[in-house]
DNA sequence: ATTACTAGTTTACGAGTAA
DNA sequence: TTTACTCGTAAACTAGTAA
């Protein structure tokens, strides 16, 4: 026998439901087809039709078929289903503390991509941090308010980046905290903090990290202001 | 064959991740048996036992099994999985009930000091909006991004203010939606976003009311950035 | 207890096709 | 073009069992 119990939604269709959700039959009705939906889907017109059916079934949708394809609105039953999903998840990804930084891009010194570029740190930044940065770092000069917040970071859970040595010299520890960016009209959610260990000075700028080159993908020149979400690790 | 693609998780095995996370595995390590989690997932212990291991092999989890279970920990490509499920119900969530716009502060033309000051209005924003207004209003004008998503206010719940007439002329109705403003450094909840009812021209910025006047609580001057968070009433 | 293999069964799949 | 049926097949399931 099924696993799931008869009536209760399973996982193939509730990737259905959000699909439908996140394409516009959230608020309102939206047209689609089967052909459309099993494209996005990668599944057979004849699967996404049957599990259309069965979503209407349930009551999770509304559906008016017609000639080229069929209006699909979320019914309040469907939108619950979907709320109870965003709960799980916000549970996991809100829990920790943040800590609000704003300022201003500024150009840092070159130091940043002299560092972050080493492939002693390069590795981990792969394996702890999930990708590796874009070889340099975007600094932004915080605010007086956001300087006196800055000092919280140490109470986050950071991740450690160990420091190693080299023919030539030493290279010290860092912390990283994760980020998320959040310029005028564009959000960035995959950057880092990155700051030595032990160093608790000069604390009127911080330093990024992400796997893309942020002034491009933010569209920042210096001078803009951001605004910097710091959360747990 | 089946629809996903080797090597992608589907949604029955993302479900499973999504268990693993909520049960204490999203942080650290956490311990399981194949018995528990198939009841917990209404599933056989085999079928649990296979989705593990499924699991594993896609680099989503780590597992040390030992005598009576086992230790599970997430994998940094497990959180970035599960991150992504999560950016999508928040699009779906946070997107409807929570608008933001963006823009610079500008002066206005007097006339919103004329309109908000009228005793008809005034008695109508003590009682519905719980305040009286400082008389005037705060000008921002928008970006092009927010440009678009300012049609966007017509899908949240407003505040109706009704029209009036008076001996001389006739005042038209206004809606108002609840804003938070974001300023550099400082943070204000107490504000509505006005706009006339029956207006949609001239997109291009809004006028917000508050209790207290914004220039000063705020320290705006013109040309200043701030964000205005506009949600629902 | 466990995990996970093998075997037999059920379910879900895509192809073909009718309306 | 659509949607959705039937049908043969492949995948996923549960039961039984070994380690």
């Amino acid at each position: 026998m099924r696993g799931t119990a008869r009536g209760v939604v399973d996982a193939d269709e509730l990737a259905v439901l959000k699909r439908l959700a996140l394409d516009g039959g959230f608020k309102g009705t939206h047209k689609t087809s089967c052909s459309d939906l099993g494209e996005t889907l990668e599944v057979s017109t004849q699967t996404a039709s049957r599990r259309l059916q069965r979503l209407e079934e349930l009551g999770l949708i509304d559906r008016d078929t017609v000639a080229d394809g069929q209006w699909i609105a979320i019914t309040d039953d469907g939108r619950q289903r979907l709320h109870a999903e965003y709960t799980d998840y916000r549970r996991l990804f809100e829990q920790g503390t943040r800590i609000e930084l704003a300022g201003a891009v500024e150009s840092g010194m070159g130091e940043g991509k002299h560092y972050v570029s080493r492939p002693g740190y390069m590795r981990q930044f792969r394996d702890r941090l999930g990708y590796e940065p874009f070889p340099g770092t975007l600094n932004v000069g915080l605010t007086e308010a956001s300087e006196q917040r800055r000092g919280g970071l140490s109470s986050l859970d950071a991740i450690r980046i160990d420091g190693f040595e080299t023919a030539d010299r030493t290279f010290g520890p860092a912390v990283c905290y994760p980020a998320q960016l959040i310029a005028t009209d564009v959000q960035y959610d995959q950057a880092h903090v990155i700051e030595p260990e032990r160093t608790h000075h000069a604390a009127d700028s911080i330093e990024l990290i992400a796997p893309d080159r942020l002034r491009d993908v933010l569209a920042l020149a210096d001078g803009d202001q951001l605004r910097v979400v710091v959360t747990d690790a």
